[in-house]
DNA sequence: TCTGGGGTCCTAGGACCC
DNA sequence: TCTGGGGTCCTAGGACCC
């Protein structure tokens, strides 16, 4: 058996737990740079807030109903979502993060200890509660695909008491034969037209079809989707995460910027961010793209027209791999001037690292002398420095003194658990 | 005025090798 | 000029996830 533990309204219940005036309150939580709601408490849900409606189109409700609006604070969410997960790991030795607010739990193995697997769940839940004030729902199956099934009932249907284990052929059964396809993991908007105009509805119907049809219409990954509802395991628990293989980062601007000496400023400290994460995970990047573009929502102020719009981006290839900011920011620069054009609001630029190889990683070349180590040496401090005395204290010039391209959060709640100056006081 | 960001995997087709 | 069989690597585009 596994089990997939997932967090309720995972943003809304972390500003809800250092924050209990909002309970019983409508929570939403907004993308970057404060664009559209991302997340939502129940009250929020049950007032027809959609996920992914632009704030602007709130403000009625808003006024109505006193929601309650914050920006996203991901160094909190991610604080918290790490204690949950280290919960988990109290419980079972494989615990596979599969995002910020999921993650599997593998039983095989556990029957003795935990032989009553509906009182593990709600131990589970109890103690998550108990520790960090997040509610969580469990589905427990023996595919991760039926996990999924599993908690999408926990989570929605009050009868369960926020965990569901389908253990038997018949709980199985019963919960596939009224589950909607475009609700299964695998399942988007295209495979969801595509099954409907075939007549496939349920989970139970889509397990039932031939194998040759589902590797013909929906590939190898349908294939292992109905393979998952049949039981059979295709995606197995993994507890140690995979280096990525591309690593980007494109925030947009908190206001439309023509100006390219501003673009270059945002695009170094992009620089800096995307190179901080290849060292972590100890790789270095063979290529670098950057990608220059408008806003395609924006109006034209004074006549109301759609506003001319670009998109450019440029690869290059690099001469060896390197992990040095300073190495990698002179050519993403080079990539930029390349692309800019005079003349447009642009919303965005933003870098990518791909061709990602271990750091220790040298392919002979004739033609130049490969990376100059000590950038890299450096580069690390330079990291170092920034962990202990906060993001950006040491940076190149290049990336400017006054970032008034950053974007916007207006409604930013206090890093309560990772900073000293904001934890929580008891009066 | 205001509309997110960061990833993975699979397939087909082209170019190439012996 | 036509002929067989067995491969690899790369890219663009499409699908999906949170």
């Amino acid at each position: 058996m596994l089990g997939l533990v997932d967090c309720n309204n995972f943003y809304a219940s972390c500003e809800r737990s250092f924050d209990p005036s909002l309970i019983g309150k409508a929570v939403v939580v907004l993308s970057n740079n404060d664009g559209c709601v991302v997340a939502r408490s129940n009250e929020a849900k049950a007032l027809s807030i959609k996920m992914g409606v632009p704030l602007f189109q709130l403000e009625e409700l808003r006024k109505a109903h006193e929601v309650k609006v914050f920006s996203s604070n991901y160094t909190l969410y991610g604080d918290m979502s790490s204690r949950i997960m280290s919960i988990l790991g109290r419980y079972v030795e494989d615990v596979e993060v599969y995002s910020i607010d999921e993650a599997f739990m593998n039983l095989t193995g556990y029957e003795s200890v935990y032989p009553d697997l509906a009182q593990f769940a709600q131990d589970v839940r109890h103690r998550a509660l108990a520790w960090t004030r997040i509610p969580v729902s469990i589905g427990l199956a023996p595919t991760k695909t039926l996990c999924k099934v599993a908690n999408w009932y926990a989570k929605r249907e009050a009868e369960h008491n926020g965990a569901l284990v389908l253990d038997t052929p018949a709980k199985i059964e019963q919960a596939l034969y009224g589950f909607d396809v475009a609700e299964l993991w695998g399942v988007g908007w295209r495979y969801a037209g595509l099954l409907k105009r075939n007549g496939i509805r349920t989970a139970a119907h889509l397990r039932d079809m031939a194998d040759d049809w589902l590797a013909a219409n929906m590939t190898v990954n349908g294939l292992r989707l109905a393979h998952e509802l049949r039981g059979l395991k295709c995606n197995l628990i993994e507890t140690v995460a995979p280096a990525k293989k591309a690593i980007c980062t494109a925030p947009s601007f908190g206001q439309v910027i023509p100006d390219l000496d501003l673009i270059r400023q945002a695009l170094t400290t992009h620089v800096g961010r995307v190179a901080e994460k290849l060292r972590k995970q100890d790789s270095a990047a063979s290529a670098i793209t950057v990608f220059l573009h408008t806003n395609r929502f924006r109006r034209t102020p004074g006549n109301g027209l759609a506003a001319k719009q670009y998109y450019g981006s440029r690869t290059i290839e690099l001469p060896h791999p390197t992990a040095s900011t300073a190495e990698l920011a002179s050519y993403a620069q080079a990539a930029l001037t390349a692309i800019y054009r005079f003349g447009y609001h642009y919303q965005k630029v933003g870098v990518m690292l791909t061709g990602l190889v271990p750091a220790d990683f040298r392919q002979a070349n004739l033609f130049n002398d490969g990376p100059d180590d000590r950038q890299v040496r450096l580069a690390r401090v330079v990291d170092k420095l920034n962990y202990r005395y906060g993001r950006d204290k040491i940076r190149l010039a290049a990336a400017g003194y006054d970032p008034i391209w950053h974007h916007k959060q207006q409604w930013m709640s206090r890093r309560y658990t990772t900073r000293w100056k904001d934890i929580l006081k008891v009066k």
